[in-house]
DNA sequence: ATCATTGTAACAGTTAACGTTACAATCGCG
DNA sequence: CGCGATTGTAACGTTAACTGTTACAATGAT
């Protein structure tokens, strides 16, 4: 399992809204052409940014820009952001272990902490990235 | 999207597997009870393990035993076993980015380091566990 | 030979992602 | 005001992956 396209979406339309918001009003549709999906999706994920204090989008005027400066959202934000699951929960568990089983009885037990230091590894990289960093990335391709 | 519980269940098999061995013979029946699953989504996961030279299944007579160490299996090897996805790749990407647009042109060139350390730091964090350590904290609950 | 067990195919159900159409609500502007 | 562009969102369809289940041939120990 992967995370979702969502995520690189996000940050793919960030970056535009931020690299073009002085030449061009970033709508729905120019983000869509540039990523190159339906704009729905867009707006979709617009509304979860927006939701997150990420972006602030303009209805009938049209556009979107962000809400703070890029170097104050991390890609953690986002990826918080745009996925689902409740608290980023990275795992997936079955559910009712056998109780019979000491194993099975104890299963979360066990693991849980060592699969949050997982998470938490992978969500400390996620926080040391910000928007800005990835914005410095993408000027040396677009010049 | 989450990990599929492919994962989890694989760890508690191996704990299952190294904690019963002495007194029962594991076969895919006995683990399928402890995790509350049906036998074959055991089997399919032994399988895999297999493949990744994590454990040797017997035919016939049954039963399934570490083929190394369990200090020498860490979660990453559990995790790569049983994840589909070639190279473990955490994050999906959408596909087909605009060529027009200096930030769809570019995307994979802006993003990809920092996506690639975002993954690394996940999997540091599983190749640093192994099955032994997770034994001893079983252990802790068991007795 | 028998019996328990594995390996695997086949199919069904569920869920999430992603795509698409449609349209009311909104805003700026002539 | 009325118009055009745009957003917000519902609704529906498609696809893919996961998970569950049944079934059965192949295997190996006794």
């Amino acid at each position: 399992m992967q995370i979702s396209s969502r995520f690189t979406i996000a940050v793919h339309v960030l970056v535009c809204i931020e690299s073009f918001k002085k030449e061009l009003k970033t709508t729905s549709d120019m983000l869509a052409s540039s990523v190159n999906v339906n704009p729905v999706v867009i707006r979709r994920i617009l509304q979860q940014l927006k939701k997150a204090g990420i972006v602030e989008v303009k209805r009938g005027s049209g556009g979107a820009d962000l809400a703070r400066k890029p170097e104050d959202i991390t890609l953690l934000d986002v990826y918080t952001a745009v996925e689902s699951v409740e608290e980023g929960q990275l795992f997936h568990f079955h559910e009712n272990p056998n109780p019979q089983c000491p194993v099975g009885r104890n299963i979360h037990n066990i693991l849980d902490d060592r699969l949050k230091k997982i998470q938490e590894a992978m969500e400390a990289q996620m926080r040391s990235v910000t928007i800005r960093d990835v914005m410095e990335d993408a000027e040396k391709y677009i010049s």
